[in-house]
This record gives structure tokens, sequence and C-alpha cells, in this order.
DNA sequence: GTCTATAGGCAGATAGAC
DNA sequence: GTCTATCTGCCTATAGAC
């Protein structure tokens, strides 16, 4: 691992733990056992670290969820596939997700644009297969709207459940989220 | 309404922007047209708002889901009026939730310590419904922890949706959240 | 109740020695 | 690759005039 990378993973930790804005350069560096001016060696700036930490994960998700979309299976099957994909990201980047969730709007310029147009893809991407699932009849019309939000805002909050459940098996952690919000939509 | 009263009104909205540590003392008192200083008139420090915020909402949960326990009703019943009073409280204080979810690590002292005690109190409460509903046969008893989070997550972002959906009408998004959140479960 | 002035501290970042 | 020293600027908060 390269000292970058070192950099990123304690600073990943600690943003995790307080927040991209209350963690300090020289946080980070006393984490490291050295000097803040150290840390300028390796990177250019606080918010090219964040930067980093967040554009990560955010191509994970964009490139698993067209993946997804570009299956030839049911919506029911691609709804699954979403939330395993999800299960699996939380797993790997479960300290990322904070700052991914929480401190996005720290980033600037082409990096915020970045991020901000790949969330809205992203969600555009879940829109179409419930869509697709309601027009071929295996989700039910009720409120495709609130069925998005509900299982979006489940999956994204997962990470902080997974921190504190005492990182449960992965396979057992992705059936169980695909039983219970499949469940209510079909 | 008291000037104290102004100054929190603000803060709540900028600190629903941009977060409690990115908000500073100038920015609200810039968005009032005073100095810093004269703030000081009125209150004793920037935590003294952040608490003020944060817990006025926390006692409203608090006492709200107290009334719901000491009911006598049906388990079911009881997680339709805790998801109601969720979208209420939402619709009257979705600024300081922004504060009440994300930056509540930033209490400190007695402050913070009342906030996690009701925050823990409120979530066994819940857990204790649920737990009524499966022994009476109400509940499947699947996956009560993941029933538990899903709800809870959904309801927790809820104030997000809120804010980005347009302010809904309250009855109709009282209605979609317990037909989503219920069905699942039953 | 608001102002100006300012204290005291910590932030991100750079220069240059080793 | 790390250090010490330091710059510049912003932060919360206070003192005291009006």
């Amino acid at each position: 691992m390269s000292r970058k990378e070192e950099i990123i993973q304690v600073a990943s930790r600690l943003f995790y733990e307080k927040g991209y804005k209350t963690v300090s350069m020289r946080d980070i560096a006393t984490a490291m056992d050295i000097k803040a001016a150290s840390l300028y060696n390796h990177i250019n700036s606080k918010q090219e670290i964040l930067s980093e930490i967040i554009l990560k994960v955010a191509e994970e998700f964009t490139v698993g969820m067209e993946k997804v979309v570009s299956e030839n299976s049911s919506a029911i099957k691609k709804v699954e596939k979403v939330i395993e994909m999800h299960v699996d990201i939380t797993v790997n980047y479960s300290e990322a997700l904070a700052s991914l969730n929480n401190d996005w709007m720290h980033l600037e310029k082409e990096d915020l644009l970045a991020f901000v147009k790949m969330r809205e893809d992203y969600e555009e991407n879940f829109r179409k297969i419930i869509k697709q699932g309601i027009d071929s009849g295996e989700i039910k019309s009720y409120h495709p709207e609130v069925i998005l939000f509900s299982i979006f805002s489940t999956l994204r909050t997962l990470y902080l459940w997974y921190q504190k459940r005492g990182k449960v098996d992965v396979n057992i952690l992705k059936k169980d989220m695909v039983s219970v919000l499949i469940k209510g939509i079909v």
C-alpha cells in the first residue's frame, strides 16, 4: 500500500468517526505518527483526500448499476441484484460510505458535478427498474415513488447498521435485506 | 418571535443547508443583517443554538413515543401511530431533523448524554412494539431486527425526501408511508 | 440591542533544511 | 519522505462604547 493509500485509509476512518469538517490535517497526521506538513508530499489538499474516498465508491455504484440494468432479466431479479450490490459495497467500503452520505457537499467544482451526476443517474436507473416491474405486473403499482424512497433510504443507511451490529455474515445480510425489502413490493 | 427564536430559526436553515461545522457565527449574523458579536447578546455560544434545535425535536419524539407505547391497542396500530408521528414531526421540523441526524455528535456533556439517552429509549420502545406484535402473531417473526432497521432508516431519512418532493400533503404522505412500511411486515 | 475592535486559537498550506 | 518554522486567514467569543 502506497503512502497516499495509507493516508486515504486513515482519513476514511477519521471522517467516518467525526466527519470531514471536524477532522484536521493535524488529526490525520497524528494518527499516522507524522507531522501535518508531511502529508503534502503525497497529496495536494484535504479536499483531494475526500474526492478520492467518495468518487471511488461512487464509481463502484455506477459500474454495478450499469451491469444490473444491462442484464436481460426480470425487474424483481434486478432489484435483488441492486440490493446485493449495496450489501457488497457496504461491507467493503463502510467507512467511505459515511463520507459519501454526509460530506459529499464539501466536494468542489468537477468533483462535485461528477458526483451529483453519478448519483442522479443511479437513482434514475433504479426508477427505471421499478417502472419496468410495474409495467410487467411484477411489482404492484401502489406507490412507486414511496417504494423507491423506502428501499433507497434503507440501503443508504445500511453502513451504520452494519458497523453497529458487529459486521454480520455477508450472505445472511444479503438474504435478509432482499427478503425484507422485496416482500413489501410484490 | 423573540430575537433568540429568530437566531435559532435562521441557524436551523443554515445548518440544514451546509451542516453545523460549516456554518459560522458570521454566516448566521449575516443572514440576519447584523454582526456576529451581536448574537452573543441573545445566546451564550454556537453550541447552545445546536442544543436548542436538536433537543427540542428529540423531546417531541420522546413524548410522542411514550404516548403511543402507553396506548392500549394492537402492535400494528402502534406502528401506524409511530409512522404518523414521524411524518408530523418531519413536516413541522424538517430543517431541525438535519441537525438531529447529522450533527448530534457535536453536542457536549449533559446535552450529548441527554440526546443519546433519548435516542436509545426511543429505539428500545420501538423494538418493544415490534416484539409485542410478533408475540401476538400480528407481525411475522421473520427478521425482526431487519424490519426495525428498515422502518427506522426510512423514517429517519424522510426529511430529505419531504424537502425534495416539494412538501406534499401531510395526510397523503402518512397514508402512503403507513401502507408501504406496514405491507412488508404483516 | 448593535456596534467596532480585538484577543487567542486553530485551520490549511508552503518553504526550505536534512 | 519527514521535519521545523511560518504565513495567512478564519473561527468563537469578549470588552466596552453608543
